[in-house]
RNA sequence: GGCGACGUAGCCAAGUGGUAAGGCAGGGGCCUGCAAAGCCCUGAUUCGCGGGUUCGAAUCCCGCCGUCGCCUCCA
């Protein structure tokens, strides 16, 4: 079985190979930090994460670099709106953001690089550019020649003179081309500014992307990720600065865009301020709910968001869970049949797992083929099945749930044990339902459901579990 | 206007040439003192609409309708 990956650039599936056997280089366009994360940005750190992870549990060894753009005209804006220093801004919300991280359970970067710390390559890669002929200076400016650079809108599918036909903004008179974009932006009074060959500045929109890709990972990488609003300009541009500088094609294997996060039909945006903050939504609900929203969906698809379908992935969520509990306390074993079905189960539900993650991740179908285990496994259960006989099957299940999906099945234990207390009163329970004692027996379910604690009475025993 | 996606049961969603995975919700049954959970059974003769290609299409081609994204900072 092999890795299968959708290539933005071909618009095709393409096996996946490495550009050194058994590493992955793998980048993704982090956050500009100006303002909390919502959960767009959510959602794209999960889709990475569940990628990453399947790459490793496939054995390769991820190099996962994941950048903050800490200066810009939003971060400089946003600072003297709030009479604060911009760097102490973009600090604050760097904390906020990898709080976020942390809530949401994402495997940590390699490397997370920053734009105020990568000053000095991105000069060195802007004047090679300049040195080379693809960039002209004006002013301390200095823009990108889009027409010298033949492969110019070969990731977006546009042509260069199409997009002067199109062009709606007002275009900068310095500029030769209108789709010129600037590598370097000579700064104005009180802006932070780096010295450079040109003048007192800053570095331009998409050059921090290509400089730190070349520190960090080389000349050329496997993986580029980011959502699919970052295909034009930025992803067009980056290619253009890196494979115009290193000479090398291509910069990137395979480019990976995940689609946007709607809220009734439209995309989650800042602009459009129809927003909800990883922090809001960790108020509500727990980071697996949005982990589960997405499985069940394709990574490239846009996914819509309201209160139903997060219901949907919350009930889905327990479902698999369930799987989990342990098996009843009186269970005798169950019968051959029944394991052998079991068995089989477990080894279908792997191979298919696997075979639906190759084909570019295909969370859905594979999330599938989980459920199934999860029937296989509460079947065994109802027919008797001992811990030790439904151990392997609910250990194949955890291990693709948790280690590949990143979702926590089975609930934290909790200081100070409780468990002797409530299974004495379950024993108690027990003898009062032999004395047909069921209205004291429902207040000890009762009372203790009230505490968080869920008792289910089967043939074979009664258990119980956290809420 | 240009470029690119998408439209599958009540909802979410996979499937891109061989006769419709899976989840949620619903209905019926088993189990239970009741409940919960679980298990079993149950749902599209049909994949936005209209043509065409094919022995055969949700899957390919053409047209139309609708939705969304990008073309400007954006995960």
């Amino acid at each position: 079985m092999s890795l299968r990956i959708y290539n933005t650039l071909t618009r095709r599936k393409e096996p996946f190979q490495t550009l050194e056997p058994g590493v992955v280089r793998m980048y993704v366009c982090g956050p500009t930090v100006y303002d909390n994360a919502h959960l767009g940005h959510g959602v794209s750190l999960l889709v990475y994460d569940i990628i990453r992870r399947y790459l490793e549990y496939k054995g390769y060894q991820v190099r996962h670099v994941m950048n903050y753009t800490d200066v810009d005209d939003k971060i400089i804006q946003r600072a003297r709106e709030l009479g604060e220093d911009p760097q102490a801004l973009a600090e604050r919300y760097i904390q906020a953001f990898e709080q976020n991280m942390r809530d949401l359970g994402v495997r940590w970067p390699t490397v997370q690089p920053r734009v105020t710390r990568e000053i000095d390559w991105i000069v060195r890669m802007v004047q090679g550019l300049v040195e080379k002929g693809f960039g002209y200076v004006v002013d301390g400016d200095v823009f990108f020649d889009v027409s010298k650079d033949p492969d110019y809108g070969k990731l977006s599918g546009r042509k260069v003179e199409d997009m002067l036909a199109g062009a709606r903004v007002e275009v900068d008179e310095r500029k030769r081309h209108p789709a010129d974009f600037a590598l370097w932006k000579a700064s104005k009074p009180g802006e932070p500014a780096w010295e450079s060959p040109w003048g007192p500045g800053r570095p331009g929109w998409h050059i921090e992307c290509s400089a730190m890709n070349l520190h960090h990972l080389g000349e050329q990488i496997d993986i580029h990720g980011g959502g699919r609003d970052l295909i034009f300009p930025h992803h067009e541009n980056e290619i253009a600065q890196s494979e115009c500088y290193t000479g090398k094609t291509p910069f990137v294997r395979y480019w990976v865009h995940n689609g946007m996060l709607l809220v009734r039909g439209e995309k989650m945006s800042k602009s459009l301020g129809n927003f909800i903050t990883v922090n809001d939504f960790l108020q509500q609900h727990e980071a697996d709910v949005l982990r589960m929203l997405l499985l069940q969906a394709h990574y490239r698809s846009p996914i819509n968001y309201d209160d139903a379908r997060l219901q949907q992935a919350q009930q889905a969520l327990e479902r698999l869970r369930g799987a989990m509990r342990p098996a009843y306390p009186e269970a005798q074993g169950a019968d051959a049949a029944t394991l052998q079905a079991l068995e089989a189960e477990q080894r279908a539900a792997v191979q298919g797992f696997e075979a639906a993650m190759d084909d570019d991740f295909n969370t859905a179908v594979a999330l599938g083929h989980l459920f199934n285990l999860v029937r296989a496994i509460n079947r065994a259960r109802d027919a008797g099945a001992t811990a030790a006989q439904l151990a392997p099957a609910q250990e194949t299940l955890r291990r693709l749930a948790e280690d590949v999906f990143g979702l926590h099945l089975t609930p934290e234990t909790v200081t100070g044990d409780i468990a002797p207390l409530v299974e004495l009163l379950l024993e108690v329970r027990q003898e009062l339902r032999r004395a047909r004692q069921y209205a004291l027996a429902d207040r000890i379910r009762d009372g203790l459901a009230a505490l968080g604690i869920v008792v289910e009475d089967t043939p074979q025993g009664s258990v119980w579990r956290r809420a």
